[in-house]
Parts: structure tokens; sequence; C-alpha cells
DNA sequence: CGACTGACACTAT
DNA sequence: TATAGTGCCAGTC
């Protein structure tokens, strides 16, 4: 704890700043906290933020729109029934319409679709 | 203190 | 286009 607490702070935060209805992946995140090297630590991150609420993990997944992490959640759909859920569709645990829910954390204004084409 | 693990991403074959 | 291997940072054993 101590610094690491930092990191794992600034996790949450982005995950939590998440929009209703939209994912995204380790790699932005990281990118975002600015180490993209350091997706799979995001991914660690989320594994302790597995024991918070609070954290909407199941918005994020990898770079494929791949339900990678939905093993962890309790039930065997539950990631995906939560996300379906939100309006995401979702064949064989990858998201079909990854680009429309696709959202990049920012700190300007919420937006709504401005990246179509980044993937 | 050293080694292994991990909910990813990228490059090469 | 799909599969395999490597790199990365932080945490845990």
């Amino acid at each position: 704890m101590s610094i690491s607490e930092n990191f794992f702070e600034r996790v949450y935060n982005v995950v939590r700043k998440i929009p209703y209805g939209k994912v995204t992946s380790y790699g932005e995140i990281a990118k975002f906290l600015g180490a993209v090297r350091s997706a799979r630590m995001v991914g660690w991150a989320m594994n302790a933020a597995h024991n918070d609420d609070t954290i909407p993990a199941h918005r994020v997944v990898n770079k494929q729109g791949l339900l990678t992490g939905k093993h962890h959640f309790d039930g065997t759909n539950l990631m995906q029934q939560l996300l379906e859920s939100e309006g995401i569709i979702i064949k064989n645990n990858k998201i079909i319409n990854f680009n429309e829910v696709f959202w990049i954390p920012k700190k300007k204004s919420p937006i709504n679709n401005p990246y179509n084409e980044n993937i």
C-alpha cells in the first residue's frame, strides 16, 4: 500500500468513469495512465477491484472486444449478461458492436461517438 | 531477495 | 488471416 495504491486508485477512477452502455480496453486505460505497457497491470488492478462493487469491471474488455475476464465473475455469463443489459451485443464472448460501444478514457467531456475510425 | 504469475498488447512466423 | 512467442509492470509466494 502507498504508492501502488495510487496506481490502483487511478485505474478504479477511470473504470468508474465508463458511461453506461460503453466499454473500454485494458490498453486504453493503461495508456490513459501513461503506461501502455502496463495493460496487464490494469487487469491485475481489476482483480483487486473485484472486491469493490463500485467498479464496473464488466465494462472493461481486451482490445479485441473479447470478454477475457468473464471467467472471474460469479456466474458463467454474468459479465456478458451485464453488458447485454446495457445494450451491448455479444456473440461468443465477443462484443459485436465493439466500435460503437467503445469508449476512451478522457478528461474532457463525456462525448458520445467521436471514435469510430480509431479501431 | 529471487522467481513466478497475471482479466493484455504487439510483432513475427 | 490465425497462431505462437516476447515484453511489460506490479504483486504475491
